[in-house]
RNA sequence: AGGGGUGUAGCGCAGUCCGGUUAGCGCACUUGGUUUGGGACCAAGGGGUCGUAGGUUCGAAUCCUAUCACCCCUACCA
């Protein structure tokens, strides 16, 4: 069949496009760099989502949306911030299109050139903060704590499915605060947040943690991640949250008065995930056999292949063993399509990721069982159709569990610890994977390891980043003892 | 952005070097039939401006020029 999935082994990029692809997730656009999310991509994209604008609720935050074009001018007003972007904004210059006087088609009508030209938002920082002057006047409106959920547009050079696109979805957040206190606590708490939904929704383990200085959002004076490791041994940031100091008040002249009829400066946030996490699902848990995707994100946990062709009994069954999941808050279909055969429909569905199948047949009615199979660990059980509820409840919580095991212990057996630098070349050129290494702290130290090897400070860990020793690279006395890899 | 590769039916490809009837094959699709416990089989069908735009020629998928897209490897960025 056509449906093959290029080995991880033998080519591990293109494994990642045969996933994309052959699961249904995406189709390319006729434009480059941008992505059609097809219907099984999205939906992980909505339990994404869902999750996580529960998990902002909880927290204080609410929605909003603000514009996607942003006047050009207000790029320029904070100096990090536009220096980090303005290599990589779409420009809208003209409002109008008209019939080509030389020819067919359409060209642009040379008299509808805008006054002042428009950005297509690569992030909401500056029309945000435009906005918050006028909304903040008294330290009564603080916290402002508002997400917006939205697309954006980086005008890449390198594309590759979620991992970097010219244009993804995503949410920000954005909060203005009193004073900076808070505005650390808000950015660490969302910090927290995004850790606990990579590992008890996306099964993901993450190493939180802080970037160093030339790793950290422009604009920003903290940066916070959480760094996951993919198969092939590669770290991804999965998720940010920023303390950005007072910069965007001061850019934006935005103050409030205090109790005391003074006047001060907000502090702010900001922090954002984007569908960049689908890729990281896709590279923590997927196989050669195709997507693999965590229970808990699952839109169909569980599809039913009626085998042979459904007939009577077998509709019967099905219809009472769907009632009792549905009662349950498990999703599932019935893959009653008569023109595909039982073999075909369980490579399908193992192939688009679906966490668990039952395959129900005469022979199994006839002992008043069903076949469970789990997309994980491939293994097939009988099950008694008697409280198949409850079974299918257990075993989607265990696979759930087994899928975040499985990648945790994946992760410790390529991190390594490492006190000297040819200890560490030889660690990159062989299995590579993460890196623990003592510091000095210095950007000279970071950039020159980053040229010589490849690899780069993906974070300081929030956990235990006391140095044990001196430097690896410049043997001075080391500041932190940070992790190391290649990453997305 | 540099190097390499590929664009021919929805997908995967042959044909291109050496120009020559109506451009083929496998899968998928449609119809009918037989099947059905891990990607079924038989038969009959439908589907193509050969990536795009110019050029050379009596004649171009094939030669020339330009251009676009995608993939791989480097470098850069979430």
């Amino acid at each position: 069949m056509a449906k093959e999935i290029t080995p991880r082994e033998e080519n591990y990029s293109q494994w990642y496009n045969d996933i994309v692809k052959k699961a249904g997730l995406i189709e390319h656009s006729p434009v480059r760099g941008c992505m059609i999310i097809k219907p099984h991509g999205y939906a992980i994209w909505e339990n994404i989502k869902a999750q996580l604008d529960k998990m902002f609720k909880e927290t204080g935050h609410v929605n909003a949306y603000f514009p996607l074009l942003i006047p050009k001018s207000f790029l320029s007003k904070e100096a990090e911030h536009v220096e980090g972007f303005a290599k990589e904004c779409a420009v809208v210059t003209h409002h109008r299109l008209m019939n080509n006087p030389d020819g067919p088609g359409v060209v642009v009508d040379p008299t509808a050139k805008l006054e002042e030209e428009l950005i297509i938002r690569p992030t909401s920082e500056t029309i945000i903060w435009d906005t918050y002057r006028n909304w903040i006047k008294s330290y009564r409106d603080l916290p402002l704590l508002i997400n917006q959920w939205a697309n954006v547009m980086r005008w890449e050079m390198r594309t590759r499915p979620f991992l970097r696109t010219a244009e993804f979805l995503w949410q920000e957040g954005h909060t203005a605060h009193a004073t900076q206190t808070e505005a650390v606590e808000e950015a660490r708490k969302m910090h927290e947040v995004y850790a606990r939904f990579a590992e008890d929704y996306m099964a993901m383990p993450v190493i939180k943690g802080a970037k160093s200085d030339s790793e950290r959002f422009a604009g920003a004076e903290d940066t916070y991640t959480i760094e996951a490791m993919m198969q092939d041994g590669k770290a991804l940031q999965a998720g940010t949250s920023h303390f950005l100091g007072q910069n965007f008040a001061k850019a934006f002249d935005v103050k409030y008065l205090d109790a005391n009829n003074k006047e001060h400066l907000v502090w702010a946030t900001s922090w954002g995930v984007s569908t960049r996490l689908i890729g990281a699902l896709i590279m923590t848990h997927s196989d050669d056999d195709g997507l693999v995707i965590p229970p808990r994100l699952a839109a169909t946990q569980v599809a039913i292949v009626p085998i042979p062709k459904p007939n009577e009994v077998i509709n019967e069954v099905t219809q009472q063993i769907m009632g009792e999941l549905r009662s349950a808050g498990i999703s599932v279909i019935y893959d009653d399509d008569k023109k595909k055969r039982p073999g075909f429909k369980f490579a399908e569905h193992e192939m688009r990721g679906i966490p668990v199948r039952i395959g129900i047949g005469m022979r199994d009615l006839e002992n008043n069982v069903v076949e469970v199979a789990r997309r994980d660990t491939k293994e097939k059980t009988s099950v008694p159709v008697d409280g198949i509820a409850q079974y299918v409840e257990n075993l989607l919580e265990e696979i759930q569990a087994n899928l975040f095991n499985k990648a945790k212990a994946f992760r410790e057996e390529h991190s390594h610890e490492c006190s000297t630098y040819e200890e560490f070349k030889a660690l990159l050129e062989g299995k590579g994977g993460f890196i623990y290494a003592n510091w000095d702290g210095t950007p000279e130290t970071e950039l020159a390891i980053k040229e010589e090897t490849g690899a780069t400070i993906r974070c300081i860990p929030d956990d235990n980043s006391t140095p044990t020793g001196p430097c690896m690279y410049s043997g001075k006395e080391a500041k932190y003892r940070v992790l190391y890899a290649k990453a997305y």
